[in-house]
DNA sequence: GTATATCATTACTAAATAGTAAAGATTAGT
DNA sequence: ACTAATCTTTACTATTTAGTAATGATATAC
């Protein structure tokens, strides 16, 4: 369960070129701010531009300009741009079929999926509802601290087995 | 982010194992179940046993037990044996620092780190509620579905900025 | 104590992701 | 037009992760 480099520094780049608000950002300047190759902030830039996140200028005094103001960019946005992430149960079981033509699980209505997708949905609730300008002015939502979780299903009886020490 | 597979593979066969009770699983079962090679449930088992999460037994009647009983073992446990994943902020910054000697941010309290720390712990917090018992059992916690986002920190107000139409 | 069924370990190959390199295209300024 | 600064595109290499293969070790049953 983690974070791709291409997310991290792709979400990184997206918030230089909104701090520079209206003046063209250049690769070199990213690049130099982040400490990544010129290289490969290009690589990303080209990505979050081919999903319309950002614009581009070429030739002298050229640069990067977001494609849109910064309270329009959501992080679900940009990280949807950057990586193909599952969403809910749906798309984790597709993911993982096992060598099965699918989920091994999918008859008996496994119960992982409902945690993937309590998960993936929840990562998309809190990407969904913050967007550039909020980062960028340290008004970051955060989740209730006291959320707590409840149970969805009635408890099946189980038998007590004998599990010992090891 | 997404889960690995090695996490999904290895949770599954987990649940394998739980459902099998006091009687020894062998890899070659699990593998069918899963649809999964024997060599690759194998590994993943021996990832688990190192773990402590399951013991093994050798020899003609052997096979794969929990270490403890299923109300025990949380979804936490076994992913963190699987994989070794950020449980925070702090450890994204660690495993993003660019080129740069640390995170590029820090200096400047990046908001990124916020956003990335409250998933972080949200997907901790979800995992560390869910113990295979439950998941059996298909008694999953699951977030309150009307959980809200609130403000963090006070706003700072942004020069307004042209972003036209591209 | 031998045969067989199981796990254990290591080394290897394949695939996906991360990151680099180099040559091409466009624009601004002169 | 020419030059230089910038983005564009494609192809490549490196690293990590996924998955396989083969040999070794141990326990049961007879």
């Amino acid at each position: 369960m983690k974070i791709t480099s291409t997310e991290e520094y792709g979400l990184r780049c997206m918030l230089q070129v909104a701090m520079s608000k209206d003046h063209p950002l250049e690769i070199r300047t990213i690049a130099e701010a982040e400490g990544l190759s010129t290289a490969y902030v290009g690589k990303l830039l080209h990505i979050l531009k081919k999903a319309g996140l950002v614009k581009s200028l070429r030739g002298p005094r050229g640069g990067y300009l977001l494609a849109q103001s910064p309270d329009q960019i959501t992080m679900s946005r940009v990280t949807e741009a950057l990586s193909r992430n599952p969403k809910d149960e749906e798309e984790v079981c597709r993911k993982f079929p096992g060598e099965l033509s699918r989920c091994a699980h999918i008859k008996e209505n496994c119960s992982l999926r409902s945690v993937w997708g309590n998960i993936y949905r929840e990562i998309w609730r809190v990407l969904n509802n913050v967007t550039l300008e909020q980062i960028l002015n340290h008004r970051i939502p955060a989740l209730e601290p006291g959320t707590t979780l409840h149970v969805l299903n009635q408890p099946i009886a189980g038998k007590e087995t004998d599990y010992g020490s090891a």
